[in-house]
DNA sequence: CGTAGGACGCGGACCACACTGCGCA
DNA sequence: TTTGCGCAGTGTGGTCCGCGTCCTA
């Protein structure tokens, strides 16, 4: 036991965390071209250096940023990408997220195809640029089976909570960020670890906190197209976190909401402001919220009011907002929850699960697994000339199913206390 | 073109119990 | 302050099953 515990402390935390995530990075291509498609055909032609890394921002900008992640955050090609029916869908599809689309894509040409080839390789690419940059191999402490592929794994994100970084922005206000994590990079530049931080941390679509230095993919220019007028002029060049939660959704929305604000920000407020809100109107908004903000981020009469109208009013498509945020909330809620890289926590736990008694996949008792043989074996005919009802009989197959389903020569040992071969 | 039914994949639930962490004496 | 005890909660993996989607007739 000591010696469990020892080794529990020892090797307590095995992670794999630490696996660059790739797929996330398509998944901004995935979501920017399905759900931000006119941004896409709108800021395709500026798409060269304000995708990735924002003016103002503290991220090298003068980093020479590789020709595929141009293409790859900004190909305006991509648009041609079907809108998802549903999200569910989506994500339960989302291994040939790439052949669905152009399969599915009435207008999906052959040189779109070769597009999305083109991107996923160089993402492929970026990944190398990463791990050669930083040093960590892709492949994880062990090896990573190959349905692992990163296309499965598309919706990878890394365990930093996106709690955090929204938070930030809320707590900070519009303007305000924290001093950018950025300078912990130190060395040469960089570009695709960027890339990959941005990726990594938070959903590209819902990635819009500009503290982050590259992770600004609407960044104002682009938001022009979102956003009729001058609400683009009265957007700072800092002024992305408008999208953040903080601001359009209200400080109403409390921290444990924070995660579905990123999703609204990304995918209702851009649509549905530009559907309903004219220019002015954004204007007025736009100052009246920077005052807010600055004023110590007090709900005020307009903020519950945008709430109300993009609850009530907005329509996306079929879904009315309130559907759309619901399914977009339970893929969210799924998607943080899923554990794509399992790390395990107490190795000892595992390797008592391993070689813990299963029934159909279930924990069974080592009592139960303990007697099972005699249930089979001599005490087999007494149960016999027994009436057995079909409770009994049940038992029995259950004994039976015992012995069906020991999984290997591991199982057999907990018939024995555990201490004893630990 | 619409519908029914089978096939398929995904994700949650389930199980036992050693271990952890905390409070209390 | 340290030690020991009790108790509730946690974490672990394989399998089953429900549900949603896709495909075919």
């Amino acid at each position: 036991m000591k010696n469990c515990s020892l080794g529990l402390l020892k090797d307590k935390v095995i992670s794999v965390d630490d696996i660059s995530s790739p797929i996330s990075a398509q998944i901004f291509e995935f979501f920017n071209s399905e759900l931000f498609p006119e941004t896409l055909q709108s800021s395709g032609g500026t798409s060269s250096s304000n995708c990735c890394c924002e003016e103002n921002s503290s991220c090298p900008t003068t980093l020479p940023l590789p020709p595929e992640i141009n293409k790859f955050t900004c190909n305006p090609e991509t648009t041609t990408l079907p809108l998802p029916s549903d999200i569910s869908k989506f994500n339960s599809n989302h291994e040939n997220n790439a052949t669905t689309a152009t399969t599915t894509s009435t207008t999906t040409t052959a040189s779109n195809n070769s597009n999305l080839s083109i991107i996923f390789d160089s993402q492929e690419e970026i990944d190398n640029d990463i791990s050669a940059s930083i040093g960590f191999s892709p492949s994880p402490p062990f090896s990573v089976p190959p349905f692992f592929n990163p296309q499965s794994e598309q919706f990878d994100i890394s365990p930093i909570p996106p709690q955090i970084q929204i938070t930030d922005v809320v707590v900070d206000g519009l303007s305000q960020y924290p001093p950018d994590p950025a300078p912990a990079l130190v060395g040469p530049p960089l570009p695709s670890v960027c890339e990959e931080e941005c990726m990594s941390s938070i959903p590209p679509y819902m990635r819009l906190n500009p503290s982050s230095p590259s992770c600004s993919f609407i960044e104002p220019a682009t938001m022009g197209s979102y956003l009729l007028g001058n609400f683009t002029a009265a957007l700072s060049a800092d002024s992305s976190g408008i999208f953040s939660g903080g601001v359009l959704m209200g400080p109403e929305l409390q921290p444990q909401e924070l995660e579905y604000q990123g999703d609204n920000g990304g995918i209702y407020c851009q649509d549905s402001m530009q559907r309903v809100f004219n220019s002015a109107e954004l204007q007025a908004l736009s100052g009246e919220n920077q005052q807010l903000v600055g004023g110590g981020g007090t709900t005020t009469p307009l903020a519950s009011e945008m709430s109300s109208l993009e609850e009530s009013t907005f329509k996306v498509g079929k879904l009315s907002v309130e559907q759309r945020k619901e399914k977009i909330h339970r893929y969210m809620k799924k998607r943080n929850e899923r554990n794509f890289s399992k790390k395990i926590k107490y190795a000892c736990r595992k390797t008592l699960a391993d070689s813990r008694p299963r029934v159909r996949g279930r924990f069974a008792k080592n009592d139960d697994f303990g007697e099972a043989p005699r249930a089979s074996g001599g005490h087999h005919d007494e149960d016999d000339e027994e009436d057995m009802g079909m409770k009994e009989e049940d038992e029995l197959a259950d004994s039976s199913d015992i012995l069906a389903h020991i999984s290997g020569v591991n199982s057999f040992k907990c018939t024995f206390p555990i201490q004893s071969w630990i």
